[in-house]
DNA sequence: TGTTAATTTGTAATAATTTCAAATTAAAAA
DNA sequence: TTTTTAATTTGAAATTATTACAAATTAACA
């Protein structure tokens, strides 16, 4: 089950250890894009002696060998992606929630052509979703 | 000097108070998308009496009308911005500095058709900017 | 000028993240 | 398999950004 997992984490020359294995798990079993505190709460049922600093560790290495994204939307919080690739996210103002919009950059060249050196891609739109929108209309 | 501020708060049937005047004109003189603690401690030295409150009061209002937009890149802090159109921004991760990058968004129509209500659109990049880039290359 | 609602101020509370040192553990070597 | 060691985990404390709130002040209208 978790074989996956230990998998990415070997390819990339990571200890594996438990903690990590059951964080990358759930991220991409939850694509939701959740916080720090949504992961560490949802983890500490199973294995209560997990600390968040853990979970802070963990996504930050994650993070630095490009298995995973954090992404910075909400302003006073991180959120962290599965995916690495680049894609833009639409935050919901009104249910929170953050959607993939599988769009990539069409400007990376012309930006690195001006003298830029990019590292990273992050689009995002904040707006109504569409099941909001219908919950205005109906009224419920 | 400030009946451009006046001017602009008036537009937007903004109560026209010091303190609010003296934030956007910081925001105008000062294209580089400083944080409430730098905005705060800059007009401090005016005015002492200066509360860190009213200054996150003041850009919360700006915001709201539409005049200044708020930048979310670095993660733990909001960033300001005076010009309010729809641009992209390139933040370095040697020095810091956020650049404008003066390109439109492609997709908002896109988006919008399926069936998202598009409010506000962000793009930025990450990576090294050019200044950066030379000095290492100089080693200096 | 007086009135009133909005704004400013300062303090306290909250929330997210970072720091750090001791305990534990994964993985390589013996 | 056992030993060794460096990396990781843990939990507590510190830091940083932001929000909440109530009292004092003030902008704008009558």
């Amino acid at each position: 089950m978790l074989e996956k997992y230990v998998k990415i984490l070997k390819e990339h020359s990571m200890k594996v250890t438990p903690q990590r294995l059951e964080v990358l798990k759930y991220l991409d079993e939850h694509r939701t894009h959740p916080t720090v505190e949504i992961i560490y709460m949802a983890l500490k049922k199973k294995n209560p002696s997990l600390s968040k600093t853990t979970v802070y560790n963990a996504l930050e290495a994650l993070e630095k060998h490009g298995i995973i994204q954090s992404i910075t939307i909400s302003g006073n919080e991180h959120r962290y992606d599965f995916r690495n690739d680049i894609h833009h996210h639409f935050l919901c103002k009104k249910c929170g929630r953050i959607f993939d919009i599988d769009l990539d950059c069409p400007y990376i060249e012309k930006v690195s052509n001006s003298g830029f050196k990019v590292e990273e891609v992050h689009g995002y739109f904040k707006g109504i979703c569409k099941d909001c929108l219908e919950r205005e209309i109906n009224g419920s």
